[in-house]
DNA sequence: TTAGTTTTGGTCACGATGACCATAACTAAA
DNA sequence: TTTAGTTATGGTCATCGTGACCAAAACTAA
C-alpha cells in the first residue's frame, strides 16, 4: 500500500500518494480492574518501511469510493467491524511521514459497540491494544492516535458520542463509566445522573437491568443523531 | 489545475488527484451600513469545468511542501495576503465534485487582519465577496464555505480567534463588532465587556483610541497563542 | 434479619450569564 | 459657553448550571 517500485527521480516527479487510515475505538474490560477501558486494533506491518511495527489500519483510496466509504471498507476488511460512528479526523501531510515516499493520509476515527468489538477478527497481524499503552508505532501514528484521543475527549465532553460505544440499551452507570474511562477521572453519580436526565436525547425506558448484585438500574436509550459533518450533511 | 488531458480509461486507472484550497476571511466595512462584515476573496475560473464561475483559491500540492505550506503559498500567490490564522478545515473527497476528474481537496481556512486585507490584490479574476452573498460557486464550493462559516462561528464562540481579524491594538467595541458580524446578532456591550475582561489573554494597555466622535475607548491587545492543531503541535 | 452496595432524589453554595440601569467622558451642535 | 447626543464603563439583580455533599430506596448476599 505504501510501497512503490519507482526510482528516486520518478518519485520526485510523481504527486504525493493518497491513503486512508482509521483510528478505531472500542470499550473492553481491563484485564486488571475489569472496568471498561479504551482499546483499539492495530495491524502489523509486513513490509518496509517500519516492517514488524504496529500501525493503524489503512490503505489506498479506490477510485470509485468516497473518503468515508474507503474508511468504512478499510475498517471492515482489516477487523471485520462495522462502526456505529465514523468521522473524519484530519489530513496528515508532513513531508517526512514515510521515509521512502511522500504520503498524504486522510485519517478517520470510529467508535464500535462492544457487541461488535467482541466479534472482531484477531490474527497474527491484527491485535487490540489499550489506548494508553501502545508503545512505538509506525510512521507518525502515535501522534495521530494522540490527536484522535484528544478529539474523542472533546466530543465526549461537548457532543453526544458516548452512546456509540454502548449497546442500544444502557444504564446511566454504564454511560458514566464511559466518561470515566475516556476522561480518566471519577464523576459523581448523582450529578452525572442529573445532567443526563436533562438531555432530551436520552430516553427513559420501562426496563431494568436484572442480574446485578445490587439495586437494578433503569435502562435508557439514545434517540439522537450524529453531528453535522460535511459528509453527513446530505442526510439532514 | 483541475484539468487533465487523459482520456476516460486513463482517468479510471489514475489515482484521485490532490488539491489544496483555502477559505479566506477578512473584515471589511459594509457598503450600506459601514459596519464590519465578513468578506472573502474568490478567483474566476478560466478553464472548464465551471469556466467563468467564481471558486475558492486553490491549486495542486507541490511535492516539497507540507499541506499548510501549500495553503499558505496558495493564499499568497492568489491574493498577496499573509494570514494571521490558518487551520485545516476538512478533506473533501466526494466522487462527483468535479465532472471531469476525481479530485480530493484538502481545504484550509484563514483569517487576515484588515491592514493586510486592504493591500490584497484585486484584478479581473480575483474579487472580494460578502460571505453572505456569494451566489453560485464552482464545484461544491458553496458547501465548503458554509462549513467554513460554521467552523468560524464555533471557534469564535468557544476559542479565541476573533483577534486574528483585528490589528494588534483594538477596542472592546471592535471585538464586539466582530462577534456581531460573524454570529449575526447583537450583544450587550456591558456584558460583553465583562466577559472579555475576565479572559487573561486580553491585556489592557495605557492607550486610548483618539479621533472618535465620543468618549475615547481604551485599547487592548491579545497575548494568546493559536490552538493545538496537529500541524501546530510541534511548536508547543 | 442484617450488612453492604448501588441507585436515585434532594439540598446548598458558587460562578457564569443575560437583562437592565446609571454614571462618566467625550464630541458636536446650539 | 452651554447643552444634547452618543459611547464607554461600572454596577445590580434574578436565573441557571455545576460541583460537593447528604440521605433514603432497593436490591443481593451473608
Amino acid at each position: 500500500m505504501y510501497s512503490s517500485s519507482a526510482n528516486v527521480s520518478e518519485r520526485q516527479a510523481a504527486p504525493p500518494s493518497l491513503a486512508i487510515s482509521t483510528v478505531i475505538f472500542a470499550l473492553r474490560p481491563s484485564e486488571t480492574s475489569g472496568r471498561p477501558t479504551l482499546w483499539l486494533p492495530l495491524v502489523r506491518r509486513i513490509r518496509e518501511p517500519f516492517k514488524g511495527l504496529w500501525a493503524l489500519p489503512g490503505g489506498p483510496l479506490t477510485h470509485s469510493e468516497s473518503l468515508q466509504d474507503a474508511a468504512s471498507r478499510n475498517l471492515r476488511e482489516t477487523t471485520g467491524l462495522a462502526p456505529s460512528y465514523l468521522e473524519q479526523l484530519y489530513a496528515f501531510g508532513g513531508l517526512h511521514r514515510s521515509p521512502t515516499q511522500r504520503v498524504v493520509s486522510i485519517v478517520y476515527w470510529a467508535l464500535v459497540q462492544p457487541t461488535e468489538a467482541a466479534l472482531a477478527d484477531v490474527s497474527e497481524n491484527v491485535r487490540w491494544f489499550r489506548a494508553d499503552r501502545l508503545g512505538d508505532l509506525a510512521f507518525d501514528h502515535n501522534a495521530i492516535v494522540d490527536y484522535a484521543l484528544w478529539r474523542l475527549r472533546n466530543k465526549l465532553a461537548y457532543g453526544s458520542v458516548a452512546y456509540h460505544l454502548l449497546g442500544e440499551y444502557f444504564t446511566l452507570a454504564q454511560v458514566r463509566e464511559v466518561y470515566e474511562a475516556v476522561l480518566d477521572r471519577e464523576l459523581d453519580p448523582a450529578n452525572f445522573r442529573r445532567q443526563l436526565r436533562s438531555t432530551p436525547e436520552i430516553e427513559e425506558t420501562d426496563h431494568f437491568l436484572q442480574g446485578g448484585k445490587h439495586r437494578p438500574p433503569r435502562l435508557y436509550r439514545f434517540t439522537g443523531r450524529p453531528g453535522l459533518d460535511p459528509d453527513n450533511r446530505s442526510t439532514l
